[in-house]
Formats: structure tokens, sequence, C-alpha cells
DNA sequence: AAAAAACGTTGATATTTATCATCATCTTCC
DNA sequence: GGAAGATGATGATAAATATCAACGTTTTTT
């Protein structure tokens, strides 16, 4: 319970894992982003325009923020936090998608675009402090270009990691598949377990540990 | 002969498969495609600017757009025309990653936005025209708003795409993620062979020759 | 018109992966 | 502290898919 309680208390840029950010570090975190990953910095009017947009929400560990049938209301920006992105099939096997880390955006974007009822389930497997917008605000959003900039750019990242993992899929091994998820995203490999990842990869878990095993056997 | 003559002389508008457009016809293509899409149309001096931007070229059947280990120069916008995207592994096998028909977007944008050489190959799998955008001329670009909205949501439906490949490759059957290439992309059915289609699901063509036949049978 | 290449199908067999079951360890929660 | 759940490993078997080979048909090239 100390722990808890002191880990609250964690100063803003430390290493050490704090649970929580006040929502003023959130859009103090979202802004410093924005600034060193944009062209061009954020003016005055545009830090509080941001401020007005984006509405801060926490997730706990394994709630859900969204939900297969809802529409997705919101795309959020983790600030802090990690998250899986994944669908359920006829046997209620679970099939992960995407995962999400610090600086990512979570959401269904066909269906928040569209407004279709989503046919995915988004949860937190970490407590994750978000940044959240609504379709009704993205006119706002459009109006900031290093917003635009960022998000153009995070929306292509994510799409090379999924075209990628893709392409993986048909040319390489699950070896060399792992090999590369850890390379690329070893943040991944430390933050979920090795049942998510052999999810991600789109193989059983029972494959993924034994391809494990050989590859460290070499 | 007589034919491929005929063919040249087509009205723009026509239904019937013409060889090549005029490049005042790509533009007009494309402007009329931006502008019912896009929420706001665009103004003269945008159509003006577009011209300017724009670089037209026609890449002939079988050759190629990008080709391994060169940087992608061009993002190209397919005003008519089918291309894909492959990647060739270490016993010369092809994998294909993207199919890219009318209105579609062109390239390696990893390799476009870092200038760092591709992995992939891209050809023309029919005669192509396309216009063309340099990294340079970004900045022009991003100027102008009914453009970036249109590349926001051709992106997105292009990410959806693999999304939902990539989702359906570990949740659903072969048979059932032909059916829904077929539902929801048929152009590419009728427009490149089984053999690409099979290598687009990531499958060997035998195996989706024998997948199609028994549900031809049920 | 003939030759070559591309395409699609089918059969036999090998390889990969999924599935089901069991067990040991570790963590979480009461 | 102890029960329940989560996690990861391993074995036996079934299912899916790849591979290699052969063949007929269609299309393209010369």
């Amino acid at each position: 319970m100390l722990d808890k309680l002191k880990a609250r208390f964690v100063p803003a840029g430390s290493n050490i894992v704090s649970c929580v950010n006040s929502w003023q570090i959130m859009y103090e975190k979202f802004i410093s982003y924005i600034n060193t990953h944009a062209t061009t910095p954020l003016n005055e009017q545009e830090v509080r325009l941001i401020k007005n947009i984006f509405e801060p929400k926490r997730i706990r560990k394994k709630q859900y923020f969204l939900q297969e049938g809802e529409v997705c209301k919101y795309m959020g920006f983790i600030v802090k936090g990690a998250m899986r992105m994944y669908s359920v099939d006829d046997r209620g096997v679970e099939h992960v998608l995407s995962l999400f880390v610090e600086n990512w955006w979570a959401g269904d974007r066909e269906s928040f675009t569209m407004l279709t009822p989503s046919i995915y389930n988004i949860d937190a497997w970490e407590d994750t402090d978000m940044l959240t917008i609504t379709h009704a605000r993205l006119v706002e959003f459009n109006s900031i270009p290093a917003l635009l900039e960022l998000s153009r750019r995070l929306d292509q990242n994510h799409s090379f990691a999924n075209m990628k993992r893709l392409n993986a899929s048909n040319s390489l091994s699950l070896e060399q598949r792992y090999a590369h998820v850890a390379e690329k995203y070893p943040e991944f490999l430390q933050r979920f377990p090795q049942h998510i990842i052999a999810s991600y990869l789109g193989v059983a878990k029972e494959t993924l540990s034994r391809v494990r095993s050989q590859a460290i056997k070499k």
C-alpha cells in the first residue's frame, strides 16, 4: 500500500513506473511530444485549443476502452500505459491485431471514421492514461498543422508495422518474425506475456514456445 | 491491330478500356476525384498548383515503378491501370504485399518518407497512368487541404484493408478470406490472375486452387 | 503458324502448425 | 497463508498447407 502511494508522487520525468499522471502532466507530455516531432511547434493559441479538444481518460488494467458492437467514440493518444486490440472468433478465441504503448493512437479508426459498430475490442493491459478526441472535434483537430503532421506520421508508422508483419507472415519463418518484433518493438516482449505475442504473430502459444526453445538451443 | 488503334481513341468518360489518357485528361480525372471526395473543392490556384506539383508518368505493363534497393522517389496516384507491390525471398519466390488499382497511391511510403532503400518492388500489371509527386514537393502538397484530406482517407482505407487481411489471416479460414476479397475487392479477382491473388492471401497457388474447387462443390 | 510462356488443376508426399491434454511455476487476490 | 488464476513448457495427434511433379489449356511472342 505504501508502495502504491509512493508511486503517485514520482516526478514526471522519472524512469520509475508511475501509476498515474495528473491531467496537467498528461497535456504537458502530449504537447512536448508534438513539439519535438513536428516541423513547426505549437503556438499558445493551439496549446489552449488542444486542452479544449482532448479529454483525458484513465483506463484501469483489464477495463475496456472499446467493446465489440460499439461505435468507437474516441481515438486516444496513450500518454502512459499499454493496450491491446483484438477480435474474438466463433469459438471464443482471441486474436490480437495490435498492441499499443506510449505515443500511439488507440482506437478502431474505421469505426471512428465511418460511425459503424466495431468488430474489435480494445482493453488496457496496464493502467493507461490517454488523451481522447471525439469525431465531433475533428474539425478543430484538423485546424492544427503540427497535430495533423504528427498524426499522419504515426499512422504511417503504424501502417508500416502492420505491412511488415503481414509481409513477414508470408516470406519469413516464425523464428525470423519473432526476432523482428524483438528487435523493432522490444518493449512489446517486456510488457506483454508470451501468449499475447504469439497471438499478435498469428500462431498458437505452444508453437511460439517451441520455436523459442529451438532458437535458444542453436 | 485495328482494335488496339481504336482503343486509343475511345472517349475519356467511356466504359471501354482505353490504353492511354492524355496528360490533360489525367489531371482532369485527378482533380475531379479530389473534388468529389473532399469536403471543400479545389480553387483555381490550387488546381494550377497541382498541375505544377504532380508529374505524369506512364508505366508500361511489366515495367518497374520501383525496384528493390532503390529509394522510392515518387508516390504515384493511379489514374488508370493496375500494379502490384511485392518482395522476393531468399529462394527467389515473390510475395505480393499490395495490389493497386485506380485511385490508389502506389509507392513504398517508408522508403519515400525516410529516404531509405526499399525492400520492395512495384511493377505494372497493366499499362498504368499515374500522377507522381516527389518528396521535395511535399510542402506544397501539404498546403492543399483537400489533397491532405483525400490522402488521409486513402491511407486509412489502405491501412484498413491490410489490417483486415492481417486479422483474417489468423481468425478466418482461407475460404473465408478469399470470399472476403471477392466481396470487398472484386476488381482484384478480375484483373489479377489467381496465383497473384494466392500470394496476396499468403498461400501457395495450389492451395488456393484446391480451396476454390472445394468451395464450388458445396 | 509455330514456339514459348503463363496459367490453372490435380496427385503424392513432406512440413508446419493447431489442437488437446498435462504439468510446474509464479502471481494475484481474499 | 492458501486458493484460484495466469503463464509457459512439453508430448501426442490431427489438420492445414507447402512442395514437387506432371499435365492440359490459353495467351503471348516470334
